[in-house]
DNA sequence: CACTATTTGTACCGAGCGGTAGAGTGGGGA
DNA sequence: TCCCCACTCTACCGCTCGGTACAAATAGTG
């Protein structure tokens, strides 16, 4: 792993994020080259040589976003009771939403590019794997639940709440605060699953 | 009112829907003049003459699925329990979201362009301020409600059922069913605001 | 010190974008 | 009948898009 020829001036994962934030303000079709490498503080050639091309810098961006995002809920959902688990995901995702200093609002798996050109579906297609990759992990913690009101569907439980926190999303995108979002998921805590 | 000149080949509102079902499958910015025009069955000069730009064409377009939907809305919140109102809200949207034989799957009002480059801002702009409508007309309705129960307050309730429906809409988007979508909605109701 | 391997920077490519000029077309009015 | 005028159509505009060629720069290696 020697490092022969001229070194590389960048941290790759840190343009990784500096891109993802790029795409996740604009979507992937409003993120323009200039747009990225003037955020990543590279020139074209670099980004072409490192990343290939513009829909596999996506993809590595997007990956290192989300892998953040299943960790969260991860976490979340390792809480013992289920209604615990759910509130936690609900509000830790609801947090991550809120625009902050370092990153903008809303959430890069829904507003990457809900839909795309014919030449980007696969862009759409990603965002689509990773978001169901979130709600199988919820899934999978309802599967296994033993404290579920009986007659409840894990899988339609885990569909519901998690759409709720792309909702949440959607309403984080157009400047909705994080208080709103709280009182939303407080209605949807306040009568779900009473303990 | 006279019809004085050559007369128009297209009705406009009937290409005011080709041009909405365009943008509703690829979105904004993804929606080329190319496929508009080949969608709508006019060339470019007539589509400049008749609507002025990409941006006010999309406005026009938009205005007319928004129009329907909130009518659709606004039938469901005539019922007179609130619960009913709700629950026909979410069943009727659902019902919108999923792809037939003349639409495609998903919500114009979410995938047109939640994120977008920075010169088309407006167009997110005028897709929040759309959802924000619908949602005004639901806390509206449940304001007036006296069938709440106590410590509900309706304008956060209007906020999560407005956002269990925009996540149905993210989901519709990558291929959810009807089923799915209202056995979601079947969870949320069996807990929600109990009868 | 060359020599080699790799990255950087500038300057550019063809293609497709949104948008338009201007000639041709066809139906109402006098 | 013949003009008028709005509409249609082909062909094109400047621009930006995603992507790349090529030479200068910078490190390890002998």
């Amino acid at each position: 792993m020697s490092t022969i020829g001229r070194p590389r001036a960048f941290d790759e994962e840190a343009v990784l994020d500096r891109a993802a934030e790029v795409f996740w303000r604009h979507g992937y079709e409003g993120a323009s080259l200039s747009a990225l490498t003037g955020a990543m503080g590279i020139n074209r050639p670099s980004l072409y040589a490192t990343f290939g091309s513009k829909q596999e810098l996506f993809a590595r961006a997007f990956g290192r976003y989300h892998d953040r995002q299943v960790s969260v809920a991860r976490a979340a959902l390792d809480r013992p009771g289920t209604r615990e688990a759910i509130e936690a995901f609900l509000r830790s995702s609801a947090d991550g939403l809120t625009a902050v200093d370092d990153h903008p609002a809303g959430c890069l798996s829904v507003q990457g590019g809900l839909a795309c050109s014919p030449e980007n579906a696969h862009v759409s297609e990603v965002l689509a794997t990773g978001r169901a990759d979130t709600e199988a992990a919820l899934a999978d913690r309802l599967t296994r639940a033993t404290d579920l009101p009986s007659g409840v569907d894990p899988r339609a439980l885990a569909r519901f709440v998690m759409a709720l926190s792309e909702g949440h999303a959607v309403h984080a995108a157009a400047g909705a605060t994080r208080a709103e979002l709280h009182a939303s998921i407080d209605v949807a805590l306040r009568v779900l699953i009473p303990a």
